[in-house]
DNA sequence: GTGCTGGCTTGACCGAAATCAGGGCTTCGG
DNA sequence: CCGAAGCCCTGATTTCGGTCAAGCCAGCAC
């Protein structure tokens, strides 16, 4: 289902007009005249949750816009052990510019909607605006830093602290509404318990044990297994292990 | 001891001339004549091991090139367990462009060699050079590859693979010479072993034990504490736990 | 020389998380 | 209706790596 139907008399394209790619996303980068030629190359998709995106070592003929969901990024060894190394979120864009096979794979852990572009047309509009390059910059960037702060995590927090983290990280991501350390904040869990292990570094039987107890403690309430409710995000935050950057 | 002698017969500055970063580096987008100018602007300066670069929620108000030496990024939690969540060589670009905070450490892990450039000066040359911005973006690309790898190391291997792990790596980036499966490759270990646990998420005893292990199963030599010699890179490899990416 | 410090190694022991196992609940398809 | 498959929870047991402790060695100050 391609979009771009090509209209002089409209400056942007009628499907870029709603989606949150245009302003926050790497298409605010471009002009009106820009927008409206890249949108004719571009595709919409849904994919259901476990629909694989960018297999690992596989050439890569697409980047997306993430509109809506939730995207996972893995490693894997050869003997099955997996590793999630990344969690996208709208309106992230997708794929690893200026190479041409993939060391990551990319599954939807949620249903996921993307706008992809051929990889062509993102190089020649990469080319034309250095906007563009500037924001997938910025992009990388904070992924650099979201990659550095789970190595810490990863390598150095305990069972109870990776769990805490994680429900943290979830909740500042996918929660709606205003940001308050004491407001009640909710959301539901994009991921399985065994996904959230392999984010973390455990087994599904640990991270079963230590959401259980952050729920006896009072700290989380569960329903259906997957909506989450944190009473108070600063008893969670103490949970977490010391902050990094003290002071 | 300021560079740039501003001298306008000389194409390009003395001091980068016989300067790594000039080719491989990011100076290598400057054409001579935005060379000199940059280069009007550079220190260059000398740092022993454990000096601090970047403080960690310190202002940054410069970047550096690293022309030798190995740095180390590190991750601290309020209770002192540290992360090493990055190690850099020459020629990287050591700084986090568009922010004003470090959310990490810098710290020189051998006696380093730096080539400095003040904050204002970098960003001025951005906007002005798009190749010099797409030329950090790809590095920041690759240490984004390198952080999930290591993810990967932290949260699904076990200690034995760890240190194997960290040694291949390690060889790869320090030894000088050709590169062969087969042939003894030897190098400096750059950090000592409690900087190496920091590394892998392991205690100094245990990366002393594995050490010791791979030393007595005769895949590797180690003299002084420090030198290394793999007389089998394909042995090593064998005991980094399954690659990533089968195929 | 002596003593001190810091890095490294090794051993003994312990504990946090993995492994193994069982059972409950929901969903889906016959 | 039944049964199978997934996901989740919980208990019992094991084990890998952490913790604690001791000792060696090289470098350095005095």
């Amino acid at each position: 289902m391609t979009v771009g139907q090509n209209i002089h008399s409209s400056p942007i394209p009628v499907l870029c007009h709603s989606c949150e790619a245009r302003h926050s996303g790497v298409c605010g980068a471009l002009d009106p005249d820009q927008l409206v030629r890249f949108a004719e190359t571009t595709t919409r998709h849904k994919i259901e949750p476990g629909g694989a995106l960018i297999g690992d070592a596989e050439p890569v003929y697409s980047y997306s816009n993430l509109l809506s969901g939730v995207v996972k990024l893995t490693k894997t060894l050869s003997d099955g052990r997996q590793q999630i190394v990344g969690l996208q979120f709208s309106p992230d864009f997708l794929g690893r510019p200026f190479k041409l096979e993939s060391a990551i794979n990319a599954e939807a852990a949620t249903s996921v909607t993307l706008c992809s572009f051929p990889r062509a047309a993102v190089e020649r509009m990469m080319k034309e605006s250095p906007e563009l390059e500037h924001r997938l910059f910025k992009q990388t960037l904070n992924e650099l830093d979201d990659a550095r702060e789970l190595m810490v995590t990863l390598g150095r927090k305990t069972a109870p602290e990776k769990v805490a983290s994680f429900l943290l990280m979830i909740g500042r991501n996918m929660h709606s509404g205003v940001d308050s350390a004491e407001r009640p904040t909710c959301f539901d869990l994009p991921l399985t318990r065994a996904e959230i292990s392999d984010f973390l570094g455990l087994t599904n039987e640990t991270v079963s044990r230590q959401l259980t107890r952050l729920r006896v403690d009072g700290v989380i309430r569960i329903e259906n297994k997957r909506h989450v409710t944190v009473d108070s995000m600063s008893r969670l935050e103490q949970r977490c292990g010391g902050r990094v950057a003290p002071l």
